[in-house]
DNA sequence: ATTTTATGAAACCAAATAGTTTCGTTTTTG
DNA sequence: CAAAAACGAAACTATTTGGTTTCATAAAAT
């Protein structure tokens, strides 16, 4: 259900080091093409392609004003991901005493994990 | 030291679903390649370029013994994506919505970073 | 000693990737 | 209206990818 075997996948769009900088970028906020194109060394039609393989990930999303098209991240996908990594953590954390920081988080998420159990809508 | 720009990064290594599916296999122990091979209906060899890879990216090690090859699972590159990730989570309050409490202090550093640039994304 | 098994290296191939340049369309600006 | 700006589609190219088959070598089994 979550592994829709579309196209291109989460996996694939975040393999390339150019998308991902360009979800950097986007977590800033919203760009047009053109103002995208100015920060990478490459045309702004090859910027466009990979903007493309990201929608098509669903990483991003875009929205048309008059002549621009405007991107902005959607990070909705990467759950996807973090499902996925968190079937491995089961064999790293204790071996990785230095990650002391991420096993904190991973804490939290235990924790809110079992909240989930007694847990009162908040919505 | 685990961001070595190699030729091939765990981002890469992962972005393929057959070598996904061998990391899944790998994690319940150690295969010799011939093992690995009868689960995949691709040929021996092309298994073992994927392990190949795997193996370049951190994600497998690799023990002769014998005439055998056998790999093993070595989650510990997957920090590098879960650190990746930790970035964007700040920006999935939907699905983690229960993070919040911990997601507080992510915010506050990204409002003092982008002050300016900050746009609220309301879908 | 011979054969079988396990494996990687090499050569090869089709398709996908990441990039380019060119061109047409739409919207803004002068 | 005419020119410029913003963009995507298309055609083209070089490289990478994921797969194959074939072959050589080392270890185990007969």
């Amino acid at each position: 259900m979550a592994a829709l075997s579309q196209k291109h996948d989460v996996f694939h769009a975040i393999a390339d080091p150019t998308r991902r900088k360009l979800l950097q970028l986007l977590a800033d906020g919203e760009w047009s093409v053109t103002a995208i194109s100015k920060q990478f060394p490459i045309s702004r039609t090859a910027v466009s392609k990979h903007l493309r393989i990201l929608a098509e990930a669903g990483l991003v999303q875009k929205r048309k004003t008059g002549r621009e098209t405007r991107y902005r991240l959607d990070p909705n996908p990467l759950c996807e991901l973090k499902q996925w990594l968190s079937f491995y953590e089961q064999f790293w954390e204790n071996k990785l005493a230095m990650l002391q920081h991420y096993v904190e988080i991973e804490k939290h998420v235990a924790e809110v994990t079992d909240m989930n159990k007694y847990k009162k809508n908040k919505q």
